[in-house]
DNA sequence: GGTAGACCTGGACGC
DNA sequence: GCGTCCAGGTCTACC
Protein backbone atom coordinates (compact mmCIF):
# COMPACT_ATOMS: atom_id res chain seq x y z
CA UNK A 1 0.00 0.00 0.00
CA UNK A 2 1.38 3.26 -1.01
CA UNK A 3 0.22 6.73 0.47
CA UNK A 4 -3.47 8.06 -0.43
CA UNK A 5 -4.49 4.97 -1.98
CA UNK A 6 -7.37 4.05 0.41
CA UNK A 7 -10.69 5.87 -0.28
CA UNK A 8 -13.95 4.86 1.94
CA UNK A 9 -17.59 6.21 0.65
CA UNK A 10 -19.75 6.88 3.81
CA UNK A 11 -23.80 6.65 3.90
CA UNK A 12 -24.64 9.99 3.49
CA UNK A 13 -25.12 13.34 4.44
CA UNK A 14 -21.31 12.76 6.24
CA UNK A 15 -19.20 15.36 7.40
CA UNK A 16 -15.90 14.38 8.97
CA UNK A 17 -15.66 17.62 10.67
CA UNK A 18 -18.82 16.37 12.81
CA UNK A 19 -17.23 13.33 13.19
CA UNK A 20 -14.53 14.95 14.94
CA UNK A 21 -16.23 17.71 16.45
CA UNK A 22 -18.97 14.97 18.14
CA UNK A 23 -17.18 14.69 21.51
CA UNK A 24 -13.63 15.21 22.79
CA UNK A 25 -12.15 11.87 22.00
CA UNK A 26 -10.01 13.63 19.06
CA UNK A 27 -8.48 15.36 21.52
CA UNK A 28 -7.45 12.10 23.83
CA UNK A 29 -4.04 10.48 22.70
CA UNK A 30 -3.61 8.95 20.36
CA UNK A 31 -6.04 10.73 18.39
CA UNK A 32 -5.23 14.19 16.70
CA UNK A 33 -6.35 16.71 14.97
CA UNK A 34 -3.91 18.47 12.24
CA UNK A 35 -4.99 22.50 11.91
CA UNK A 36 -3.16 22.40 8.30
CA UNK A 37 -4.44 19.14 6.66
CA UNK A 38 -8.12 19.51 8.75
CA UNK A 39 -7.84 16.19 9.06
CA UNK A 40 -7.57 13.63 11.91
CA UNK A 41 -4.62 11.91 12.92
CA UNK A 42 -4.78 8.32 14.73
CA UNK A 43 -1.65 6.24 15.98
CA UNK A 44 -2.61 2.51 14.94
CA UNK A 45 -1.60 -0.39 16.34
CA UNK A 46 -2.12 -3.62 13.72
CA UNK A 47 -3.02 -7.09 14.78
CA UNK A 48 0.42 -8.07 13.30
CA UNK A 49 1.82 -5.78 16.20
CA UNK A 50 3.24 -3.04 13.47
CA UNK A 51 2.44 0.77 14.43
CA UNK A 52 1.35 3.17 12.22
CA UNK A 53 -0.03 6.62 11.74
CA UNK A 54 -3.31 7.05 9.88
CA UNK A 55 -3.94 10.84 8.66
CA UNK A 56 -7.84 10.36 8.00
CA UNK A 57 -9.27 13.58 5.42
CA UNK A 58 -12.31 14.72 3.86
CA UNK A 59 -13.35 12.93 0.21
CA UNK A 60 -15.61 13.74 -2.17
CA UNK A 61 -18.53 10.75 -0.66
CA UNK A 62 -16.39 10.04 2.53
CA UNK A 63 -12.86 9.91 3.75
CA UNK A 64 -9.04 9.45 2.29
CA UNK A 65 -6.85 7.24 4.32
CA UNK A 66 -2.83 8.26 4.42
CA UNK A 67 -0.90 5.79 6.49
CA UNK A 68 2.87 6.09 6.86
CA UNK A 69 4.55 3.00 5.60
CA UNK A 70 3.76 0.22 3.45
CA UNK A 71 0.69 -2.11 4.00
CA UNK A 72 0.03 -5.58 3.16
CA UNK A 73 -3.59 -6.60 1.65
CA UNK A 74 -4.34 -7.90 4.90
CA UNK A 75 -3.44 -4.85 6.78
CA UNK A 76 -5.14 -2.97 4.21
CA UNK A 77 -8.25 -4.83 5.07
CA UNK A 78 -7.33 -4.36 8.58
CA UNK A 79 -7.27 -0.60 8.23
CA UNK A 80 -10.45 -0.12 6.25
CA UNK A 81 -12.47 -2.17 8.69
CA UNK A 82 -11.12 -0.38 11.98
CA UNK A 83 -11.56 3.51 9.97
CA UNK A 84 -15.37 2.83 8.96
CA UNK A 85 -15.97 1.05 12.70
CA UNK A 86 -14.58 4.22 13.83
CA UNK A 87 -16.02 6.61 11.94
CA UNK A 88 -19.31 4.90 11.34
CA UNK A 89 -19.51 5.44 8.06
CA UNK A 90 -22.10 3.14 7.61
CA UNK A 91 -24.35 4.72 10.37
CA UNK A 92 -28.28 5.38 9.27
CA UNK A 93 -29.67 8.23 11.04
CA UNK A 94 -32.66 9.63 8.38
CA UNK A 95 -35.21 8.25 10.81
CA UNK A 96 -33.79 10.61 13.85
CA UNK A 97 -33.37 13.18 11.17
CA UNK A 98 -37.40 12.81 10.51
CA UNK A 99 -38.04 13.32 13.79
CA UNK A 100 -35.46 16.13 14.57
CA UNK A 101 -37.12 18.20 11.57
CA UNK A 102 -40.01 19.23 13.81
CA UNK A 103 -38.14 20.71 16.48
CA UNK A 104 -35.87 23.61 15.99
CA UNK A 105 -33.55 23.20 18.52
CA UNK A 106 -32.45 20.21 16.50
CA UNK A 107 -32.86 21.75 13.03
CA UNK A 108 -29.56 21.86 11.98
CA UNK A 109 -28.58 17.95 12.37
CA UNK A 110 -29.53 16.59 9.21
CA UNK A 111 -27.74 19.52 7.43
CA UNK A 112 -24.69 19.91 9.89
CA UNK A 113 -24.47 15.88 9.08
CA UNK A 114 -24.50 15.01 13.04
CA UNK A 115 -25.35 11.44 14.70
CA UNK A 116 -22.11 9.56 14.27
CA UNK A 117 -19.47 9.89 17.73
CA UNK A 118 -16.00 9.31 16.93
CA UNK A 119 -15.09 6.00 18.20
CA UNK A 120 -11.47 4.07 19.17
CA UNK A 121 -10.90 0.78 17.29
CA UNK A 122 -11.13 -0.70 20.03
CA UNK A 123 -14.29 -1.59 22.72
CA UNK A 124 -11.49 -2.12 25.39
CA UNK A 125 -10.27 1.59 24.37
CA UNK A 126 -13.35 3.36 24.28
CA UNK A 127 -14.20 2.01 28.28
CA UNK A 128 -11.19 3.13 29.58
CA UNK A 129 -10.97 6.26 28.41
CA UNK A 130 -14.75 6.62 29.78
CA UNK A 131 -13.70 5.30 33.32
CA UNK A 132 -11.00 8.41 32.97
CA UNK A 133 -13.76 10.69 32.16
CA UNK A 134 -15.37 10.05 35.23
CA UNK A 135 -15.02 12.52 38.53
CA UNK A 136 -12.77 14.28 36.80
CA UNK A 137 -11.98 17.25 35.21
CA UNK A 138 -11.52 17.17 31.42
CA UNK A 139 -8.46 18.39 31.28
CA UNK A 140 -7.35 15.40 34.08
CA UNK A 141 -8.64 13.21 31.47
CA UNK A 142 -6.51 14.19 28.91
CA UNK A 143 -3.42 13.90 30.69
CA UNK A 144 -4.16 10.41 32.04
CA UNK A 145 -4.41 9.50 28.88
CA UNK A 146 -1.61 11.17 27.70
CA UNK A 147 0.20 8.62 30.23
CA UNK A 148 -1.55 5.58 29.98
CA UNK A 149 -0.23 5.97 25.95
CA UNK A 150 3.12 6.85 26.34
CA UNK A 151 3.92 4.79 29.00
CA UNK A 152 2.60 1.31 28.05
CA UNK A 153 1.42 2.00 24.39
CA UNK A 154 4.07 0.55 21.53
CA UNK A 155 5.82 3.02 19.62
CA UNK A 156 5.57 4.81 16.61
CA UNK A 157 8.53 3.29 14.37
CA UNK A 158 8.88 6.51 12.38
CA UNK A 159 8.79 8.78 15.70
CA UNK A 160 9.23 6.90 19.00
CA UNK A 161 8.10 9.58 20.91
CA UNK A 162 4.40 8.59 19.57
CA UNK A 163 2.96 6.00 20.99
CA UNK A 164 -0.59 3.32 20.15
CA UNK A 165 -2.97 3.02 23.08
CA UNK A 166 -2.12 -0.03 24.95
CA UNK A 167 -3.75 -3.16 24.73
CA UNK A 168 -5.48 -4.88 27.19
CA UNK A 169 -2.56 -7.62 27.37
CA UNK A 170 0.14 -4.06 27.86
CA UNK A 171 -2.40 -3.48 30.87
CA UNK A 172 -3.17 -6.49 32.04
CA UNK A 173 0.90 -6.85 32.55
CA UNK A 174 1.56 -3.63 35.21
CA UNK A 175 0.06 -3.10 38.23
CA UNK A 176 -2.08 -1.21 40.08
CA UNK A 177 0.85 1.18 42.04
CA UNK A 178 2.47 1.85 38.28
CA UNK A 179 -1.03 2.96 37.44
CA UNK A 180 -1.52 4.90 40.58
CA UNK A 181 2.25 6.44 40.64
CA UNK A 182 3.39 6.44 37.10
CA UNK A 183 0.23 7.29 35.11
CA UNK A 184 -2.23 8.80 37.98
CA UNK A 185 -5.59 7.08 37.78
CA UNK A 186 -5.96 7.30 41.88
CA UNK A 187 -9.13 4.82 42.48
CA UNK A 188 -9.44 4.39 39.13
CA UNK A 189 -6.24 2.27 38.59
CA UNK A 190 -7.83 -1.06 39.71
CA UNK A 191 -10.71 -0.27 37.69
CA UNK A 192 -8.55 -0.29 34.42
CA UNK A 193 -6.42 -3.23 35.73
CA UNK A 194 -9.22 -5.22 36.35
CA UNK A 195 -10.70 -4.73 33.26
CA UNK A 196 -7.86 -4.92 31.17
CA UNK A 197 -6.79 -8.45 32.88
CA UNK A 198 -10.70 -9.33 32.57
CA UNK A 199 -10.29 -8.88 28.77
CA UNK A 200 -6.90 -10.39 28.18
CA UNK A 201 -7.28 -13.22 30.04
CA UNK A 202 -10.78 -13.76 27.79
CA UNK A 203 -13.07 -13.91 31.11
CA UNK A 204 -15.03 -10.82 29.43
CA UNK A 205 -15.50 -10.66 25.59
CA UNK A 206 -15.83 -7.01 25.44
CA UNK A 207 -15.25 -6.53 22.00
CA UNK A 208 -18.45 -8.61 21.16
CA UNK A 209 -20.38 -5.77 22.62
CA UNK A 210 -19.98 -3.98 19.74
CA UNK A 211 -22.04 -6.37 17.29
CA UNK A 212 -24.20 -8.24 19.93
CA UNK A 213 -27.73 -8.46 19.32
CA UNK A 214 -29.63 -7.80 22.75
CA UNK A 215 -31.78 -5.26 23.76
CA UNK A 216 -30.77 -2.35 24.96
CA UNK A 217 -31.73 -2.64 28.85
CA UNK A 218 -29.38 -5.87 28.61
CA UNK A 219 -26.27 -4.40 26.81
CA UNK A 220 -26.79 -1.59 29.46
CA UNK A 221 -26.56 -4.28 32.64
CA UNK A 222 -23.20 -5.59 31.41
CA UNK A 223 -21.59 -2.23 30.53
CA UNK A 224 -22.76 -1.44 34.24
CA UNK A 225 -21.28 -5.03 35.60
CA UNK A 226 -18.06 -2.92 34.59
CA UNK A 227 -15.99 -1.96 37.87
CA UNK A 228 -15.88 2.05 37.02
CA UNK A 229 -18.94 2.17 34.88
CA UNK A 230 -21.85 3.56 36.37
CA UNK A 231 -25.09 5.26 34.93
CA UNK A 232 -23.30 8.28 33.12
CA UNK A 233 -20.51 5.61 31.73
CA UNK A 234 -22.56 3.02 30.54
CA UNK A 235 -25.06 5.76 28.48
CA UNK A 236 -22.00 7.08 26.97
CA UNK A 237 -20.76 4.14 25.74
CA UNK A 238 -24.06 3.03 24.35
CA UNK A 239 -24.04 6.35 22.76
CA UNK A 240 -20.56 4.95 21.30
CA UNK A 241 -22.03 1.53 20.22
CA UNK A 242 -24.99 3.38 18.19
CA UNK A 243 -27.50 2.86 21.04
CA UNK A 244 -29.60 6.10 22.21
CA UNK A 245 -31.97 5.27 24.29
CA UNK A 246 -30.25 6.61 27.80
CA UNK A 247 -28.99 9.96 28.09
CA UNK A 248 -25.36 10.35 29.82
CA UNK A 249 -26.22 12.55 32.80
CA UNK A 250 -23.40 14.34 34.81
CA UNK A 251 -22.82 17.69 36.09
CA UNK A 252 -23.27 19.71 32.95
CA UNK A 253 -26.07 17.70 31.57
CA UNK A 254 -28.06 18.83 34.71
CA UNK A 255 -27.05 22.56 34.83
CA UNK A 256 -28.40 23.01 31.00
CA UNK A 257 -31.70 21.04 31.80
CA UNK A 258 -31.96 23.54 35.13
CA UNK A 259 -31.62 26.18 32.57
CA UNK A 260 -33.40 25.50 29.50
CA UNK A 261 -36.74 24.49 31.42
CA UNK A 262 -36.29 25.34 35.16
CA UNK A 263 -35.44 28.66 35.40
CA UNK A 264 -32.00 27.86 36.83
CA UNK A 265 -33.41 25.45 39.73
CA UNK A 266 -31.88 23.02 40.99
CA UNK A 267 -32.79 19.53 38.80
CA UNK A 268 -32.06 15.92 39.15
CA UNK A 269 -31.79 13.01 36.71
CA UNK A 270 -35.51 12.76 36.46
CA UNK A 271 -36.32 15.48 35.04
CA UNK A 272 -33.26 15.36 32.52
CA UNK A 273 -34.90 12.15 31.57
CA UNK A 274 -38.12 13.75 31.56
CA UNK A 275 -36.98 16.73 28.94
CA UNK A 276 -35.97 14.20 26.59
CA UNK A 277 -38.31 10.53 27.37
CA UNK A 278 -40.66 11.83 23.82
CA UNK A 279 -37.44 11.34 21.71
CA UNK A 280 -37.69 7.56 22.29
CA UNK A 281 -34.71 5.54 21.29
CA UNK A 282 -33.07 8.96 20.24
CA UNK A 283 -33.48 10.46 23.45
CA UNK A 284 -29.48 10.42 23.53
CA UNK A 285 -28.45 11.81 20.37
CA UNK A 286 -31.59 14.75 20.56
CA UNK A 287 -29.95 15.61 24.31
CA UNK A 288 -26.12 15.55 22.61
CA UNK A 289 -26.98 17.96 20.05
CA UNK A 290 -29.64 20.10 21.33
CA UNK A 291 -28.95 23.78 20.59
CA UNK A 292 -29.02 25.03 24.39
CA UNK A 293 -30.06 28.32 25.17
CA UNK A 294 -27.81 28.77 28.21
CA UNK A 295 -24.37 29.31 27.35
CA UNK A 296 -23.29 29.89 31.05
CA UNK A 297 -19.51 30.81 31.88
CA UNK A 298 -18.00 27.75 31.21
C1' DG B 1 -34.71 1.53 46.36
C1' DG B 2 -32.62 5.59 48.28
C1' DT B 3 -28.80 7.99 50.56
C1' DA B 4 -24.34 9.28 52.88
C1' DG B 5 -19.63 9.12 52.82
C1' DA B 6 -15.29 7.73 50.82
C1' DC B 7 -12.44 7.56 46.90
C1' DC B 8 -8.24 10.67 44.17
C1' DT B 9 -6.28 14.39 41.62
C1' DG B 10 -5.20 18.95 40.41
C1' DG B 11 -6.53 23.73 40.25
C1' DA B 12 -7.91 27.90 42.75
C1' DC B 13 -7.45 30.58 46.57
C1' DG B 14 -5.92 32.61 50.99
C1' DC B 15 -2.30 33.25 54.07
C1' DG C 1 5.38 27.39 49.73
C1' DC C 2 1.81 25.42 52.41
C1' DG C 3 -2.90 24.31 53.78
C1' DT C 4 -7.71 24.21 52.59
C1' DC C 5 -11.54 23.86 49.63
C1' DC C 6 -13.79 22.32 45.57
C1' DA C 7 -15.31 19.74 41.27
C1' DG C 8 -16.02 15.57 39.03
C1' DG C 9 -19.07 9.94 38.93
C1' DT C 10 -18.98 5.52 41.15
C1' DC C 11 -18.76 2.25 44.86
C1' DT C 12 -20.03 0.38 49.27
C1' DA C 13 -22.43 0.19 53.44
C1' DC C 14 -26.38 1.12 55.63
C1' DC C 15 -31.29 2.04 56.37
Amino acid sequence: MGKDDLILSARPPFSLSSVVKSHGWASLAPFSTDSHTDGLTYIYRLDSGHVVEMLIQEASDGVSIEVDGQLNEVECEEVTRKVEYMLGLDQDFNDFYRLASGEPKLANVEERAQGRLLRCPTLFEDVVKTILTTNTMWAGTIRMVEKLVSQFGDPLSADPTRHAFPTAEQLAATDEDALRSTVRLGYRAPYVLELARDVASSTFDLESLKTVDIPTIQLRKRLLSIKGVGGYAAANLLMILGRYDFVPIDTWALKMVSHEWHGGGQVGQAEVEAAFERWGEWKGLAYWFWDWSYVGED
